[in-house]
DNA sequence: ATGAAAGCGCTAACAT
DNA sequence: ATGTTAGCGCTTTCAT
């Protein structure tokens, strides 16, 4: 007898908490299971026509919003995918995030993000996601060292997609034809008639930086020049490597290079500044190209001739990928991107054009 | 009867799926209410040592890990917190990402990354995150649209702290004190002996490009040099927009300027690119200072001279507010930070050197 | 076509 | 000091 509450709830009354299916069902006079199958639009639902509008209506009037912690108590599982990255300030990881995030988005997951702190890889990074069960898949992504990557697939209970490159013992990966773009780029110099072609590349074991090398031989070899391991210095994937590997070649070359292939972004902006510094120009008394492109590429002086690589696309396949996996419509992920274009700038040109040195 | 299965079950046995709550406390012989009070390090728990042990190391032969999933449906919090961004390649946002991250994960909740469509803000991008029940609170970030943010954290249910910025109807934010920033970068260039100096701004409505161009017309007004109209044009956060806008300035200005203060890094590419363009020689010619640090400043030709901003520490700090807020140990974030030191590198020197022209 | 009921793994009163 | 109990909001058999 006191439950006399106001009981003419029809009105919207979203007042303070969140509705839940509770509430909706009520308002529609049904039970929650049948709001569910509706609001869920479960396939074989079998639900009458005039019910379902109900609940719709009263779902919209409510403005409910379905509790994912619950539905991922209830179901096993998180709607989120976790992505590991080393270095977030470096285009290629941001592009690859964004291409991840709207993979993930697309299908109802959220992307949840780790930064691995350089030096402290062992650590948790990987863990910290994969354990303590907070995604249902994880995209992982490395520089150089491998045996931690491979140490966290392994320990992960869930699916994981390795992004970048492929790697032994790991089964599911988004990569790229790094070797077909490093062809392309050296390709592009032999072209324009350059002979003495440096490379800054990674370090030579893992596969990305074997990829570019081997590319790099291999245009080389095709056009029969000579190869010149002076001509090679590791720079790996930084500015700082960049610069350095630079002055090594340059230091170190009997006959000069008249243009250089850098292994990455990165290490491209750290060889024009060692470049400037010792006096010598780009591009007329040495090109400069690299692989990956993006803003900065446009931004430097002059700007930078790149291969394009799909990087957001890699983070996209990637996700929509993992999701497969996830949700058991595929049971192995692999494959290889391809380089996109050469769009040539103000870093390359012939050698050896006349121009006067002020 | 029928139920003497294998009951000799004291092998770790963490065969297959994750030991759960009731596994412990079911190897340790104790009710999960006294497992859970000891694993969460429960404040007044008064649980016998004895059995403390029992648990702990159960929970450790198991493996154990606590379902997150479920203690968030207990609890109703997510344990997470979401970032919106509008550009993540962009070293503002990456640092500010690597700075919350590091702060969510030091509290125990985890970072959820929402990339902002450009051209699409009112669309969902905040919503998704602040609706869909999935974080506890939002980091909000922004370029120039201050009516979208504004009406997303309106209608957010959860906390919100605003990053970069201060705005009028928001009440809690992280800021950086630009036009002292601004000050700094504008006094180096008047202390060199500039008189002629020119500014590349953002638009002159939001809260960050009136901080700065405030800043550079104090500076301008503390030495007595006069503020000149014609030297100031409009470039926004873009390489494109500080190639444009130098350009304006090169052309408009009476008497051309001597140092170019640009409000960001971007916009210091893109007028270094406009400047060698017009075969200008930096800093010979033409001194430049932006805000904010990182290494492209470094990798840039010149290298940048410039004001150190703490980006990741405002990431950070906004992370940790947030919990705050989110755990009701604060009721209001509001902190200005400061300008860090003035990095003077190449892209900066005395006016008129006696530099001859090639 | 719809409802009843159980339960995902955890926490937090409330007993004892 | 420890156990009992209820329940967070949802999905999913199993009935009807």
């Amino acid at each position: 007898m006191s439950k006399d509450l106001p009981s003419d709830s029809l009105s919207p009354l979203p007042s303070s908490a969140r509705a839940t299916l509770n509430d909706v069902a009520s308002h529609a006079g049904v039970d929650v299971s049948t709001a569910s199958r509706v609001l869920r639009g479960d396939q074989k639902q079998r639900v009458g026509e005039e019910t379902r509008l109900r609940i719709l209506e009263a779902a919209k009037r409510l403005d409910y919003q379905p509790n994912i912690t619950a539905r991922s108590l209830r179901v096993a599982k998180t709607f989120s995918l976790g992505i590991a990255v080393p270095q977030l300030d470096n285009p290629v990881f941001s592009q690859m995030i964004i291409g991840a995030e709207r993979g993930a988005r697309e299908r109802g997951y959220s992307l949840l993000i780790a930064h691995i702190e350089e030096g402290f890889p062992d650590d948790d990074a990987y863990e910290r996601l994969a354990s303590a069960n907070r995604v249902d898949g994880l995209l992982i992504t490395t520089l150089d060292d491998n045996s931690v990557v491979l140490r966290a697939a392994r320990k992960a209970r869930v699916p994981v997609v390795l992004l970048n490159r492929a790697m032994q013992g790991i089964d599911n990966s988004i990569y790229f034809d790094s070797s077909e773009a490093a062809r392309i780029a050296v390709r592009h110099l032999i072209d324009l008639g350059h002979t003495r072609i440096a490379h800054l590349s990674g370090q030579l074991n893992p596969s990305t930086g074997i990829g570019r090398f081997a590319g790099y031989r291999d245009a080389l070899a095709e056009a029969g020049i000579p190869f010149d391991p002076g001509l090679v210095a590791v720079s790996g994937y930084t500015i700082k490597g960049g610069a350095e590997a630079m002055r090594t070649v340059l230091r170190q070359a009997g006959t000069s290079p008249t243009a250089v292939f850098a292994i990455t972004l990165a290490a491209a902006a750290g060889a024009i500044m060692a470049i400037q510094q010792y006096g010598i120009r780009v591009p007329e008394d040495l090109s400069v190209v690299t692989v990956h492109d993006g803003p900065i590429a446009e931004a430097m002086f002059p700007p930078l001739t790149t291969v394009q690589m799909p990087v957001e696309q890699m983070g996209y396949d990637g996700a929509i990928g993992l999701i497969d996996l996830i949700e058991g419509r595929k049971t192995q992920i692999n494959s290889m991107l391809h380089p996109l274009q050469l769009v040539v700038r103000g870093s390359t040109a012939a050698p050896g054009q006349p121009h006067d040195v002020a």
